[in-house]
DNA sequence: ACCCAGAATGAATGAATATTCATTCTTTAT
DNA sequence: ATAAAGAATGAATATTCATTCATTCTGGGT
């Protein structure tokens, strides 16, 4: 997406540009993510090949290769990056210095984790993707796990804010903290899995009402 | 599991058995099934290989061709074995002629839920992987959707019935019971991919205190 | 004792796919 | 202008895998 630079002529996979375009490394590997991103939320994990990646992202087969070693490698990069991405953007709105009053952090935190840009359906599918596949591969689990402590020693942190605030009774943060992590990790598989039956708005009400129980006075 | 019928020598794939056995068309599918399941367990969905299930199964290779037509049936139809699996039980609970106080029903569903049968990491896993191929796959949308909505709607009839029994005020069953879902398929994943972080007793406890808060009277 | 329906086998087939690398093309520095 | 560096290409290779099916075997019926 990020077409930063001008005189970026071949941008559209579609046209029939073939001009060979020579770019920095980093603008390469990114573009690779991207494409897998897309290829696993339209075929799955199971389904992608090279030739599907590369071809999404209108380069050469041997590509992949020269930037990503091999396979297993591309596909354990993208985890990383969408990983990085989900609890990194998590993590600046919970260090909140934007956002001064607690309640309104929470808010703010609830909107990003159920808002436009996580719950897309191709963030959403690559997350459980790799889920599906961390029982099997220790890597997976690895990256997923290290991202996540951190949000959650975060989270507990601003619960823990939150309940010293208003002095909330018989409230354990940390025992709250992984309640919400679990709901919110639910709701994104009902959203991805049942969209009939489950959509965003309601989603978003669900988790509120957790919250709003949990801190009354914080939550509207 | 179910060895039912007595007079079975082969059993242990594992031992040096040659000869040759013939068995009914339900008990063959059957096995094939649970192979199935512990290999998905074992190596992640992208990995199984017809070869590694039969093998599983201490079967030879054309055998899974003869019973499911195709490799995309077999997975097919494992899914939808273990969703019915999951559901089932359940459901039963939920029904629940057995249990006629209705705090003791949520309990009962609670252990269900989290205790031995369903977390133990084969079944959790092939969940997974099937969640994180559904993005892609409407066939696996749907065998999941249809047996979930049921579900979904017991629980919420089991969440009117405590509603109304105790007046609980400002609750809305509907609501809470895609909570208390979402909840659980949380739980249930972070079991999976960081258990060193969630433990079962603790998954226990944060869903039984989701409960507590929705229904104080009800849960202990 | 013998037959035979059909269950089970596994070598063979062909399609799909990751990876390699000799070659071609771009850009930058001189 | 020219050359050197290295980015990009894609045909070729080797491997893996689902599926087929001719053949073998089993157990119940006669």
């Amino acid at each position: 997406m990020t077409d930063a630079s001008g005189a970026v002529t071949e941008a559209l996979p579609e046209a029939g540009s073939k001009r060979r375009q020579i770019r920095p490394k980093a603008e390469r590997r990114q573009q690779l993510i991207d494409a897998t991103i897309r290829c696993i939320a339209q075929h799955g994990l199971s389904a992608v090949t090279m030739q599907m990646v590369t071809r999404e992202a209108g380069l050469s087969v041997g590509i992949a290769n020269l930037h990503f070693e091999s396979k297993d490698n591309l596909l354990k990069e993208t985890l990383r990056f969408v990983a990085e991405e989900y609890h990194g953007g998590q993590i600046e709105i919970m260090e909140g210095g934007d956002i001064p009053d607690l309640g309104e952090r929470l808010d703010a935190l609830l909107d990003f984790q159920l808002g436009r840009g996580v719950t897309q359906r191709q963030k959403m599918s690559v997350w459980f993707a790799y889920y599906g596949e961390a029982g099997a591969r220790p890597v997976y689990q690895k990256i997923v796990s290290t991202v996540d402590r951190l949000a959650a020693q975060k989270l507990e942190a601003l619960f823990t804010d939150i309940i010293r605030e208003e002095g909330y009774q018989g409230v354990d943060a940390r025992e709250l903290a992984t309640g919400y992590s679990a709901l919110i990790d639910g709701l994104h598989l009902g959203l991805l899995v049942t969209p009939r039956e489950l959509s965003k708005r309601r989603a978003r009400a669900v988790a509120r009402d957790f919250l709003r129980r949990a801190f009354p006075r914080h939550i509207v």
